[in-house]
DNA sequence: TCGTCTTAGTAAATCGATTAAGTAACAACT
DNA sequence: AGTTGTTACTTAATCGATTTACTAAGACGA
């Protein structure tokens, strides 16, 4: 009489399910425990003989056998994952935060939900109470001055979180000067300025940073050639509108400092509007070297903000916090440094004044 | 002797950890089936009677009791969380498209991991498989031709997939017609084309949508006048070198119609290098009418695709595939119409040729 | 020869919610 | 009076991996 087959015979293809653990433990005639042990290289595995551990790890990779990733999490309540919660995906500053959040994630074998506020009320309530809900280990605010969970590690990029792990801050001071400097070098004395949304968590910093910038270098803000972004729309609309108002009080400048790209970008469209040509007789210096502003035209000369390198570092920190499980007491705070990117829309203050 | 308190008391501030069903039940006095079945009003929870109910769902608010998610997901392995794979999060296109997804995904309770592959193959590889490890419901991929998990509904955005849940694709044959008519209509018959790379999935549909098109309209495409992008990166760099061939080979044409408008952009730089003019002498037609497009100098001219809804149709089409379970036999397709943007890139043909 | 160590494992509890399968008490009907 | 039905629940199994607490067999030393 031929040997029996067993019964039940694990399938070695991609079969309909996936192997369990169980299974592949029936398969070897040991117990579940034992194959974790092996699987996860746990310290109890000392005691298993090299032979045992061959022929699980053979067995696992014969029948393609993955670890139920919602079994685990479930047990360990760790999901691996994060939360990062943005003001705005279509506008380009975001988007490059991402790119590095993700390379930097990848590597960790951690994914991210993503969630957009668009600055309602409503949904910077909802969507974190989301992210505590499904377990996220952790939440990336961008831009973004929520009330976050308390009970779980922030880190903030661009945006101030008293409570949060770190924050991940531009050096404002730094960018202010060599903003200021790059126009009085052109000789402009005579600055606007176009200030951020109050929504924005860069505006307040910036602009004490401006602030102070200008004072030691002898330059006087006034207050008719200041303005600000009104509205929510990531749309140079906004920028358009602002130096408009600027114009209707004032055309005693030369340069405008403005609060980002894209409102650079409205500005210059509203100077030209009014019949002045950027940069010969207005210089328009813009802020983030998003992906636009090399290819508008004029080429936009801006201070950069290393968004990517933002973006991977307030990951990389808020894994570190992750992994060790404490947060820390007080956040840490990591000045990244922005670069003046000279292209075509300044220029030396035009000889005689308009 | 006054009454003893109970040794363990719930806890009705945000204490540390959350209430489980367990000790509510155990608070109630009730089994943790019961407020199961009426918190989730399930049918077994008519024979409870409604005081029950309101006992039940009081100490549920007053608690705050709030269900695990993880012991959800696991108990009935669905994740209420889709994937979404996209080539590169920065250029706009893939941000817009996003957006659309997060809208339709919000109000269903879904989230969705983002995975971004920048054409490189094994993260093509390895993205599909961690989806599947984390057991998404479903998957959506922007313009990417990967080989997908087969088991899981797939909808693609811009890209055909034969296997997957449906397809969300743009009326190429009616973008090609409204772009060439405009054309035609500016007087322009001798055209130039920048061909998309060809790991591009709209690239050949639409290349074989324009010939049809032009054949259609007795206008000649000449070999000489199309050239093809290289390279992976999302920078007008890329269309302006595709139009330094074109012109290194001819200069008889008096437009151009380009894959995109980030290549656009680099098509009017490179023709502006060369003495040309945008329009007057060169119209440069656009295609997807992106962030940038209407707020580039000269302003695009271009083919929008309604992107925020191939978004949101695409996520809408998955949630009504993964509530019913059944994967549909043959892909459905959904085509979208696109519109022509007429801006400042295009004009006239010139009346004496160059 | 007894007791202790080491080796090589196994059994059972656990994470929290859901669900199939009961059960006790009472009412209603034949 | 006995059967059937309804109401208002409870018990126990389940999802799959991990982990704590055991056990059995053999080696080794005193």
């Amino acid at each position: 009489m031929p040997s029996k087959k067993p019964e039940i015979e694990l399938v070695t293809q991609a079969g309909r399910t996936p192997v369990n653990l169980k299974q592949l433990a029936t398969h070897l005639n040991l117990s579940p425990t034992t194959l974790s042990w092996v699987l996860n290289d746990s310290p109890s595995a000392t005691s298993i003989p090299q032979q045992t551990k061959d022929r699980i790890h053979a067995a696992a990779r014969e029948f393609n056998y993955r670890p139920n990733f919602l079994a685990r999490s479930f047990r360990a309540q760790k999901t691996h994952t994060l939360g990062v919660i943005v003001p705005e995906l279509s506008d380009g500053y975001s988007a490059m935060v991402l790119s590095g959040v993700e390379e930097a994630l990848l590597e960790a074998g951690y994914f991210y939900f993503l969630a957009s506020h668009r600055h309602r009320e409503n949904l910077l309530d909802v969507y974190p109470q989301m992210f505590v809900d499904r377990r996220v280990e952790g939440i990336i605010a961008v831009d973004t001055n929520a009330e976050l969970p308390i009970d779980l590690p922030v880190v903030s990029v661009s945006g101030r979180n008293p409570r949060g792990a770190a924050n991940i801050l531009l050096n404002h001071d730094h960018a202010a000067s060599i903003a200021l400097d790059h126009l009085i070098e052109l000789g402009h004395t005579e600055i606007a300025f176009i200030k951020g949304q109050d929504f924005s968590s860069d505006t307040e910093v910036r602009w004490n940073a401006i602030w102070s910038a200008a004072d030691q270098r002898g330059i006087r803000i006034r207050n008719e050639l200041v303005s600000q972004l009104k509205g929510d729309i990531p749309s140079p609309e906004l920028g358009f509108m602002a130096t408009q108002e600027i114009l209707a009080k004032s055309s005693d400048f030369t340069a405008i400092f403005a609060f980002n790209d894209i409102s650079a970008i409205g500005a210059i469209k509203a100077l030209e509007a009014a019949g002045l040509s950027v940069p010969d007789d207005v210089s328009v210096l813009g802020f983030d070297d998003v992906y636009a502003a090399a290819f508008h035209k004029p080429a936009l000369t801006t201070i950069r903000q290393p968004l990517f390198e933002m973006g991977r570092l307030a990951a990389e920190t808020l894994l570190n916090v992750v992994g060790r499980g404490i947060p820390a007491a007080e956040p840490k705070i990591h000045m990244v440094e922005p670069k003046l990117i000279v292209r075509d829309s300044t220029a030396p203050k035009p000889a005689q004044p308009r």
